[in-house]
DNA sequence: CAGGACGTACCGCCCGGTCGGTTTGTTGTC
DNA sequence: GACAACAAACCGACCGGGCGGTACGTCCTG
Protein backbone atom coordinates (compact mmCIF):
# COMPACT_ATOMS: atom_id res chain seq x y z
CA UNK A 1 0.00 0.00 0.00
CA UNK A 2 2.78 2.40 1.03
CA UNK A 3 5.59 1.20 -0.39
CA UNK A 4 3.84 0.58 -3.65
CA UNK A 5 3.00 4.02 -3.85
CA UNK A 6 6.44 5.53 -5.11
CA UNK A 7 7.18 2.62 -7.52
CA UNK A 8 4.04 3.27 -8.96
CA UNK A 9 3.79 7.07 -8.99
CA UNK A 10 6.82 6.44 -10.71
CA UNK A 11 5.74 4.08 -13.44
CA UNK A 12 2.98 6.34 -13.81
CA UNK A 13 5.22 9.38 -14.56
CA UNK A 14 7.68 7.35 -16.53
CA UNK A 15 4.89 6.00 -18.70
CA UNK A 16 3.54 9.49 -19.32
CA UNK A 17 6.89 11.48 -20.03
CA UNK A 18 8.20 7.98 -22.27
CA UNK A 19 5.07 8.30 -24.32
CA UNK A 20 5.32 12.04 -25.06
CA UNK A 21 8.69 12.56 -25.36
CA UNK A 22 10.46 9.18 -26.15
CA UNK A 23 12.85 6.68 -23.80
CA UNK A 24 16.00 8.21 -24.71
CA UNK A 25 14.93 12.00 -24.21
CA UNK A 26 13.78 11.09 -21.24
CA UNK A 27 16.52 11.40 -18.21
CA UNK A 28 16.02 9.79 -14.87
CA UNK A 29 15.85 13.42 -12.50
CA UNK A 30 12.49 14.57 -15.01
CA UNK A 31 10.75 11.33 -13.61
CA UNK A 32 11.76 11.62 -10.50
CA UNK A 33 10.70 15.09 -10.07
CA UNK A 34 6.96 14.48 -12.01
CA UNK A 35 6.89 11.53 -9.95
CA UNK A 36 7.28 14.04 -6.87
CA UNK A 37 10.17 11.28 -5.27
CA UNK A 38 13.51 11.24 -5.02
CA UNK A 39 16.24 9.75 -6.88
CA UNK A 40 17.68 7.53 -4.01
CA UNK A 41 14.08 6.33 -4.05
CA UNK A 42 13.71 5.30 -7.58
CA UNK A 43 16.80 3.60 -7.49
CA UNK A 44 15.46 1.74 -4.40
CA UNK A 45 12.58 0.33 -6.11
CA UNK A 46 13.97 0.11 -9.76
CA UNK A 47 17.94 -1.32 -10.91
CA UNK A 48 17.98 0.73 -13.37
CA UNK A 49 16.15 3.04 -15.87
CA UNK A 50 15.74 0.06 -18.25
CA UNK A 51 13.70 -1.05 -15.47
CA UNK A 52 10.89 1.29 -15.99
CA UNK A 53 10.59 0.69 -19.71
CA UNK A 54 10.81 -3.31 -18.99
CA UNK A 55 7.97 -2.67 -16.18
CA UNK A 56 5.51 -0.89 -18.40
CA UNK A 57 5.99 -3.73 -21.12
CA UNK A 58 5.33 -6.19 -18.56
CA UNK A 59 1.99 -5.20 -17.65
CA UNK A 60 0.98 -4.53 -21.17
CA UNK A 61 2.05 -8.10 -22.55
CA UNK A 62 0.76 -10.07 -19.47
CA UNK A 63 -2.70 -7.95 -19.55
CA UNK A 64 -3.15 -8.53 -23.71
CA UNK A 65 -2.02 -12.33 -22.82
CA UNK A 66 -4.35 -12.63 -20.37
CA UNK A 67 -7.51 -11.71 -22.08
CA UNK A 68 -6.73 -13.55 -25.61
CA UNK A 69 -6.80 -16.72 -23.47
CA UNK A 70 -9.85 -15.82 -21.62
CA UNK A 71 -11.89 -15.21 -25.06
CA UNK A 72 -10.01 -18.07 -26.26
CA UNK A 73 -11.23 -20.91 -23.53
CA UNK A 74 -15.09 -19.27 -23.52
CA UNK A 75 -15.06 -21.42 -26.91
CA UNK A 76 -17.48 -20.91 -29.69
CA UNK A 77 -17.12 -20.70 -33.63
CA UNK A 78 -13.56 -19.93 -35.07
CA UNK A 79 -15.04 -16.58 -36.61
CA UNK A 80 -17.32 -15.64 -33.67
CA UNK A 81 -14.07 -16.25 -31.23
CA UNK A 82 -11.99 -14.13 -33.92
CA UNK A 83 -14.03 -11.13 -33.59
CA UNK A 84 -14.13 -11.07 -30.04
CA UNK A 85 -10.51 -11.13 -30.15
CA UNK A 86 -10.14 -8.41 -32.46
CA UNK A 87 -12.95 -5.86 -31.16
CA UNK A 88 -11.32 -7.10 -27.58
CA UNK A 89 -7.97 -5.96 -28.61
CA UNK A 90 -9.07 -2.85 -30.23
CA UNK A 91 -10.31 -2.00 -26.95
CA UNK A 92 -7.67 -2.71 -24.69
CA UNK A 93 -4.69 -1.62 -26.94
CA UNK A 94 -7.10 2.03 -26.67
CA UNK A 95 -7.37 1.86 -22.94
CA UNK A 96 -3.51 1.23 -23.19
CA UNK A 97 -2.63 3.70 -25.99
CA UNK A 98 0.31 5.46 -23.98
CA UNK A 99 2.08 1.96 -23.60
CA UNK A 100 1.43 1.05 -27.01
CA UNK A 101 3.36 4.59 -27.90
CA UNK A 102 5.69 3.62 -25.45
CA UNK A 103 6.04 0.17 -26.77
CA UNK A 104 6.52 0.48 -30.96
CA UNK A 105 8.72 3.45 -30.52
CA UNK A 106 11.03 2.15 -27.51
CA UNK A 107 11.12 -1.85 -28.14
CA UNK A 108 14.40 -1.64 -29.63
CA UNK A 109 15.80 0.77 -26.37
CA UNK A 110 15.58 -2.18 -23.71
CA UNK A 111 18.66 -4.15 -23.16
CA UNK A 112 19.43 -7.45 -24.70
CA UNK A 113 17.75 -10.23 -22.63
CA UNK A 114 14.85 -8.02 -22.04
CA UNK A 115 13.93 -7.42 -25.81
CA UNK A 116 14.26 -11.15 -25.91
CA UNK A 117 12.04 -11.92 -23.81
CA UNK A 118 9.40 -9.32 -24.94
CA UNK A 119 9.88 -10.39 -28.72
CA UNK A 120 9.29 -14.21 -27.05
CA UNK A 121 6.10 -12.95 -25.17
CA UNK A 122 4.69 -11.33 -28.21
CA UNK A 123 5.77 -14.38 -30.41
CA UNK A 124 3.78 -16.33 -28.00
CA UNK A 125 0.42 -13.97 -28.42
CA UNK A 126 0.85 -14.23 -32.67
CA UNK A 127 1.18 -18.14 -32.58
CA UNK A 128 -1.90 -18.15 -30.27
CA UNK A 129 -3.62 -15.94 -32.84
CA UNK A 130 -1.98 -17.32 -35.92
CA UNK A 131 -3.52 -20.90 -34.58
CA UNK A 132 -6.91 -19.31 -34.38
CA UNK A 133 -7.04 -18.28 -37.79
CA UNK A 134 -5.46 -21.28 -39.37
CA UNK A 135 -8.33 -23.05 -37.54
CA UNK A 136 -10.45 -20.69 -39.25
CA UNK A 137 -8.68 -21.52 -42.60
CA UNK A 138 -8.94 -25.20 -42.42
CA UNK A 139 -13.04 -24.93 -41.70
CA UNK A 140 -13.02 -23.13 -44.99
CA UNK A 141 -14.08 -19.95 -43.59
CA UNK A 142 -11.18 -18.02 -43.57
CA UNK A 143 -9.29 -17.35 -47.40
CA UNK A 144 -6.28 -19.29 -47.85
CA UNK A 145 -5.71 -17.29 -51.38
CA UNK A 146 -3.14 -15.01 -49.08
CA UNK A 147 -0.83 -15.82 -47.29
CA UNK A 148 -1.41 -16.34 -43.48
CA UNK A 149 1.28 -14.25 -42.21
CA UNK A 150 -0.10 -11.23 -44.54
CA UNK A 151 -3.46 -11.94 -43.04
CA UNK A 152 -2.09 -11.96 -39.65
CA UNK A 153 0.00 -8.85 -40.29
CA UNK A 154 -2.97 -7.00 -42.17
CA UNK A 155 -4.86 -7.25 -38.55
CA UNK A 156 -1.59 -6.49 -36.11
CA UNK A 157 -1.38 -3.36 -38.41
CA UNK A 158 -4.48 -2.26 -37.47
CA UNK A 159 -3.37 -2.27 -33.67
CA UNK A 160 -0.16 -1.35 -34.13
CA UNK A 161 -1.47 1.78 -35.68
CA UNK A 162 -3.80 2.99 -32.94
CA UNK A 163 -1.59 4.95 -30.84
CA UNK A 164 -0.57 7.00 -34.12
CA UNK A 165 -3.90 7.84 -35.11
CA UNK A 166 -6.45 7.43 -32.26
CA UNK A 167 -7.87 10.32 -30.11
CA UNK A 168 -10.23 9.69 -26.91
CA UNK A 169 -10.76 13.16 -27.90
CA UNK A 170 -11.90 12.60 -31.49
CA UNK A 171 -15.57 11.53 -32.54
CA UNK A 172 -15.70 8.04 -32.44
CA UNK A 173 -15.78 6.39 -29.08
CA UNK A 174 -13.33 3.03 -28.51
CA UNK A 175 -16.49 0.93 -28.79
CA UNK A 176 -17.23 2.14 -32.14
CA UNK A 177 -13.77 1.72 -33.77
CA UNK A 178 -13.17 -1.82 -32.38
CA UNK A 179 -16.23 -2.91 -33.91
CA UNK A 180 -15.21 -1.16 -37.48
CA UNK A 181 -11.79 -1.94 -37.45
CA UNK A 182 -12.72 -5.76 -36.79
CA UNK A 183 -15.73 -5.48 -39.53
CA UNK A 184 -13.30 -4.36 -41.96
CA UNK A 185 -10.75 -6.69 -41.16
CA UNK A 186 -12.73 -9.71 -41.37
CA UNK A 187 -14.33 -8.61 -44.18
CA UNK A 188 -11.22 -8.99 -45.71
CA UNK A 189 -10.34 -12.27 -44.62
CA UNK A 190 -13.43 -14.22 -44.90
CA UNK A 191 -14.16 -16.31 -48.18
CA UNK A 192 -16.45 -14.73 -50.26
CA UNK A 193 -19.99 -16.64 -49.58
CA UNK A 194 -23.52 -16.21 -51.57
CA UNK B 1 30.41 13.90 -57.35
CA UNK B 2 33.21 14.85 -55.02
CA UNK B 3 31.64 16.77 -52.38
CA UNK B 4 28.63 14.73 -52.04
CA UNK B 5 30.86 11.56 -51.68
CA UNK B 6 30.98 13.13 -47.81
CA UNK B 7 27.55 13.76 -47.47
CA UNK B 8 26.15 10.42 -49.33
CA UNK B 9 28.14 8.09 -47.44
CA UNK B 10 27.28 9.82 -43.89
CA UNK B 11 23.49 10.05 -44.38
CA UNK B 12 23.97 5.69 -45.85
CA UNK B 13 25.77 4.65 -42.50
CA UNK B 14 23.34 7.08 -40.63
CA UNK B 15 20.54 5.69 -42.10
CA UNK B 16 21.64 2.03 -41.33
CA UNK B 17 22.41 3.03 -37.73
CA UNK B 18 19.50 4.74 -36.88
CA UNK B 19 17.28 2.32 -38.42
CA UNK B 20 19.08 -0.67 -36.55
CA UNK B 21 19.83 1.20 -33.17
CA UNK B 22 17.93 3.91 -33.56
CA UNK B 23 18.50 7.69 -32.98
CA UNK B 24 19.00 8.60 -29.93
CA UNK B 25 21.07 5.30 -29.27
CA UNK B 26 23.64 6.65 -32.06
CA UNK B 27 26.23 8.59 -31.63
CA UNK B 28 27.85 10.93 -34.21
CA UNK B 29 30.95 9.41 -34.04
CA UNK B 30 29.47 5.86 -35.09
CA UNK B 31 28.40 7.80 -38.17
CA UNK B 32 31.04 9.55 -38.72
CA UNK B 33 33.27 6.21 -38.20
CA UNK B 34 30.94 3.80 -39.94
CA UNK B 35 30.80 6.45 -42.75
CA UNK B 36 34.58 6.47 -42.88
CA UNK B 37 35.06 10.34 -42.16
CA UNK B 38 35.47 12.58 -39.69
CA UNK B 39 33.77 14.52 -37.51
CA UNK B 40 35.22 17.82 -38.79
CA UNK B 41 34.28 16.76 -42.26
CA UNK B 42 30.64 15.58 -41.29
CA UNK B 43 29.64 19.27 -39.60
CA UNK B 44 31.16 20.69 -42.71
CA UNK B 45 28.14 19.12 -44.40
CA UNK B 46 25.32 18.99 -41.77
CA UNK B 47 24.73 21.85 -39.09
CA UNK B 48 23.66 19.17 -36.48
CA UNK B 49 22.94 15.42 -35.63
CA UNK B 50 18.80 16.51 -36.07
CA UNK B 51 19.73 17.51 -39.97
CA UNK B 52 20.87 13.70 -40.58
CA UNK B 53 17.37 12.75 -40.00
CA UNK B 54 15.28 15.21 -41.40
CA UNK B 55 17.71 14.30 -44.60
CA UNK B 56 16.53 10.99 -44.30
CA UNK B 57 12.82 12.22 -43.78
CA UNK B 58 12.71 14.91 -46.47
CA UNK B 59 14.10 12.39 -49.58
CA UNK B 60 11.31 9.77 -48.55
CA UNK B 61 8.56 12.23 -47.85
CA UNK B 62 9.53 13.87 -51.22
CA UNK B 63 9.66 10.53 -53.30
CA UNK B 64 6.20 9.08 -51.94
CA UNK B 65 4.30 12.38 -52.90
CA UNK B 66 5.87 12.42 -56.33
CA UNK B 67 4.72 8.89 -56.86
CA UNK B 68 1.39 9.73 -55.83
CA UNK B 69 0.73 12.60 -57.66
CA UNK B 70 2.06 10.82 -60.56
CA UNK B 71 -0.61 8.37 -60.30
CA UNK B 72 -3.54 10.44 -59.52
CA UNK B 73 -2.42 12.45 -62.86
CA UNK B 74 -2.65 9.51 -65.08
CA UNK B 75 -5.80 9.56 -64.24
CA UNK B 76 -8.74 6.78 -64.37
CA UNK B 77 -12.13 5.39 -62.51
CA UNK B 78 -11.32 6.15 -58.98
CA UNK B 79 -11.17 2.53 -57.55
CA UNK B 80 -8.39 1.45 -60.02
CA UNK B 81 -6.64 4.99 -59.39
CA UNK B 82 -7.00 3.54 -55.08
CA UNK B 83 -5.45 0.38 -56.42
CA UNK B 84 -2.58 1.76 -58.16
CA UNK B 85 -1.81 3.86 -55.65
CA UNK B 86 -2.00 1.27 -52.92
CA UNK B 87 0.47 -1.04 -54.44
CA UNK B 88 2.93 1.62 -55.36
CA UNK B 89 2.93 2.99 -51.85
CA UNK B 90 3.47 -0.89 -50.35
CA UNK B 91 5.92 -1.48 -52.74
CA UNK B 92 7.73 2.03 -52.71
CA UNK B 93 7.73 1.66 -48.95
CA UNK B 94 9.78 -1.99 -49.03
CA UNK B 95 12.27 -0.22 -50.81
CA UNK B 96 12.33 2.05 -48.48
CA UNK B 97 11.88 -0.06 -45.26
CA UNK B 98 14.76 1.58 -43.27
CA UNK B 99 13.75 5.14 -43.83
CA UNK B 100 10.23 3.83 -42.61
CA UNK B 101 11.95 2.03 -39.36
CA UNK B 102 13.31 5.17 -38.44
CA UNK B 103 10.93 7.74 -39.44
CA UNK B 104 8.00 5.75 -37.36
CA UNK B 105 10.41 5.45 -34.57
CA UNK B 106 12.40 8.37 -34.09
CA UNK B 107 9.96 10.94 -35.41
CA UNK B 108 9.77 12.53 -32.00
CA UNK B 109 13.01 12.77 -31.89
CA UNK B 110 13.25 16.01 -34.72
CA UNK B 111 13.50 19.49 -33.28
CA UNK B 112 10.39 21.27 -33.18
CA UNK B 113 10.09 23.36 -36.86
CA UNK B 114 11.22 20.47 -38.35
CA UNK B 115 8.97 17.88 -36.98
CA UNK B 116 5.96 20.46 -37.88
CA UNK B 117 7.24 20.34 -41.64
CA UNK B 118 7.32 16.49 -41.36
CA UNK B 119 3.66 16.58 -39.76
CA UNK B 120 2.66 19.05 -42.47
CA UNK B 121 3.94 17.24 -45.42
CA UNK B 122 2.55 14.29 -44.25
CA UNK B 123 -1.02 15.95 -43.73
CA UNK B 124 -0.57 16.95 -47.35
CA UNK B 125 -0.40 13.20 -48.39
CA UNK B 126 -2.83 12.12 -46.10
CA UNK B 127 -5.46 14.98 -47.77
CA UNK B 128 -4.69 14.23 -51.26
CA UNK B 129 -5.45 10.14 -50.24
CA UNK B 130 -8.64 10.83 -48.40
CA UNK B 131 -9.95 13.11 -51.39
CA UNK B 132 -9.54 9.91 -53.30
CA UNK B 133 -11.23 7.70 -50.90
CA UNK B 134 -14.05 10.77 -50.80
CA UNK B 135 -14.31 10.76 -54.36
CA UNK B 136 -14.71 6.54 -54.23
CA UNK B 137 -17.47 7.12 -51.69
CA UNK B 138 -19.32 9.83 -53.88
CA UNK B 139 -19.50 7.70 -56.51
CA UNK B 140 -20.78 4.75 -54.56
CA UNK B 141 -18.24 1.99 -54.88
CA UNK B 142 -16.54 2.63 -51.58
CA UNK B 143 -18.53 2.36 -48.25
CA UNK B 144 -20.11 5.15 -46.26
CA UNK B 145 -21.16 3.49 -42.99
CA UNK B 146 -17.40 3.28 -41.58
CA UNK B 147 -15.93 6.54 -40.85
CA UNK B 148 -13.66 8.00 -43.83
CA UNK B 149 -11.05 8.34 -40.98
CA UNK B 150 -11.04 5.18 -39.82
CA UNK B 151 -11.00 3.98 -43.33
CA UNK B 152 -8.00 6.22 -44.46
CA UNK B 153 -6.14 4.94 -40.96
CA UNK B 154 -7.44 1.03 -42.10
CA UNK B 155 -4.90 1.99 -45.15
CA UNK B 156 -1.90 3.44 -43.73
CA UNK B 157 -1.43 1.14 -40.97
CA UNK B 158 -0.51 -1.70 -43.29
CA UNK B 159 2.09 0.61 -44.68
CA UNK B 160 3.22 1.27 -41.32
CA UNK B 161 3.56 -1.79 -39.98
CA UNK B 162 5.58 -3.16 -42.89
CA UNK B 163 8.69 -2.06 -41.37
CA UNK B 164 7.87 -4.28 -38.36
CA UNK B 165 7.13 -7.62 -40.09
CA UNK B 166 7.96 -7.13 -43.57
CA UNK B 167 11.73 -8.80 -44.75
CA UNK B 168 12.99 -9.25 -48.58
CA UNK B 169 14.43 -12.30 -47.43
CA UNK B 170 11.38 -13.53 -46.45
CA UNK B 171 8.86 -16.06 -48.57
CA UNK B 172 6.81 -13.14 -50.51
CA UNK B 173 7.83 -10.71 -53.01
CA UNK B 174 7.19 -7.21 -52.90
CA UNK B 175 4.70 -7.50 -55.52
CA UNK B 176 3.41 -9.81 -54.08
CA UNK B 177 2.44 -8.43 -50.92
CA UNK B 178 1.85 -5.49 -52.38
CA UNK B 179 -1.11 -7.22 -54.00
CA UNK B 180 -2.37 -8.64 -51.34
CA UNK B 181 -2.28 -6.16 -48.83
CA UNK B 182 -3.96 -3.55 -51.85
CA UNK B 183 -6.84 -6.63 -52.44
CA UNK B 184 -7.56 -6.87 -48.47
CA UNK B 185 -8.16 -3.33 -48.02
CA UNK B 186 -10.10 -2.92 -51.56
CA UNK B 187 -12.26 -6.01 -50.13
CA UNK B 188 -12.63 -4.40 -46.83
CA UNK B 189 -13.62 -0.80 -47.84
CA UNK B 190 -15.65 -1.69 -51.22
CA UNK B 191 -19.43 -1.78 -50.55
CA UNK B 192 -21.13 -5.02 -51.00
CA UNK B 193 -22.38 -5.80 -54.70
CA UNK B 194 -23.92 -9.02 -56.60
C1' DC C 1 47.73 33.06 -51.85
C1' DA C 2 42.84 32.85 -51.09
C1' DG C 3 39.33 29.88 -49.62
C1' DG C 4 36.76 25.78 -49.39
C1' DA C 5 37.49 21.01 -47.56
C1' DC C 6 38.60 18.73 -44.31
C1' DG C 7 41.44 16.71 -39.54
C1' DT C 8 42.01 16.91 -34.49
C1' DA C 9 42.02 18.16 -30.06
C1' DC C 10 39.09 19.76 -26.94
C1' DC C 11 34.95 21.70 -24.27
C1' DG C 12 30.98 22.04 -21.30
C1' DC C 13 27.10 19.68 -20.23
C1' DC C 14 24.24 16.40 -18.42
C1' DC C 15 23.28 11.74 -18.07
C1' DG C 16 22.56 7.22 -15.44
C1' DG C 17 24.01 5.45 -11.51
C1' DT C 18 26.23 5.24 -6.65
C1' DC C 19 27.12 5.53 -1.88
C1' DG C 20 27.45 6.94 2.93
C1' DG C 21 24.39 8.63 5.86
C1' DT C 22 19.72 9.66 7.99
C1' DT C 23 15.03 8.85 8.95
C1' DT C 24 11.20 5.84 9.72
C1' DG C 25 9.19 1.55 11.05
C1' DT C 26 9.20 -3.07 13.32
C1' DT C 27 10.25 -6.28 16.70
C1' DG C 28 11.88 -8.24 21.08
C1' DT C 29 12.81 -7.62 25.99
C1' DC C 30 12.07 -6.50 30.67
C1' DG D 1 5.44 1.54 27.82
C1' DA D 2 10.26 2.51 27.58
C1' DC D 3 13.89 1.42 24.93
C1' DA D 4 17.51 -1.05 22.58
C1' DA D 5 18.49 -3.37 18.20
C1' DC D 6 18.02 -3.82 13.70
C1' DA D 7 16.23 -3.33 8.98
C1' DA D 8 14.01 -1.23 5.39
C1' DA D 9 13.03 3.18 3.16
C1' DC D 10 14.77 7.06 1.55
C1' DC D 11 17.93 11.24 0.70
C1' DG D 12 20.98 14.03 -2.28
C1' DA D 13 25.65 15.29 -3.20
C1' DC D 14 28.62 13.39 -6.13
C1' DC D 15 31.07 10.73 -10.05
C1' DG D 16 32.98 9.05 -14.37
C1' DG D 17 31.93 9.06 -18.95
C1' DG D 18 30.27 9.98 -23.26
C1' DC D 19 27.69 13.03 -25.75
C1' DG D 20 26.92 16.86 -29.45
C1' DG D 21 29.24 20.47 -30.95
C1' DT D 22 33.28 23.77 -31.83
C1' DA D 23 37.82 26.13 -32.61
C1' DC D 24 41.40 26.27 -35.08
C1' DG D 25 44.99 24.50 -37.77
C1' DT D 26 46.34 22.37 -42.18
C1' DC D 27 46.14 20.86 -46.70
C1' DC D 28 44.74 20.93 -51.41
C1' DT D 29 43.10 23.21 -55.47
C1' DG D 30 42.66 26.98 -58.52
Amino acid sequence: MKTTNVADSVLKAALDLFSTQGYATTSVQQIVEAAGVTKGAMYHYFQSKDDLLFAIYDRMLSLQKRRLEEIVARGGATTDVLRAVCTDVVETSIDLLPEGTVFFRSMHMLTEPRRKEVTRRRREYHDEFAALVARGQDEGALRTDVPRSVLIAHFFSDVHYLSYWYSPAGPETKTEVAQQLTDLFLRSITVEDR
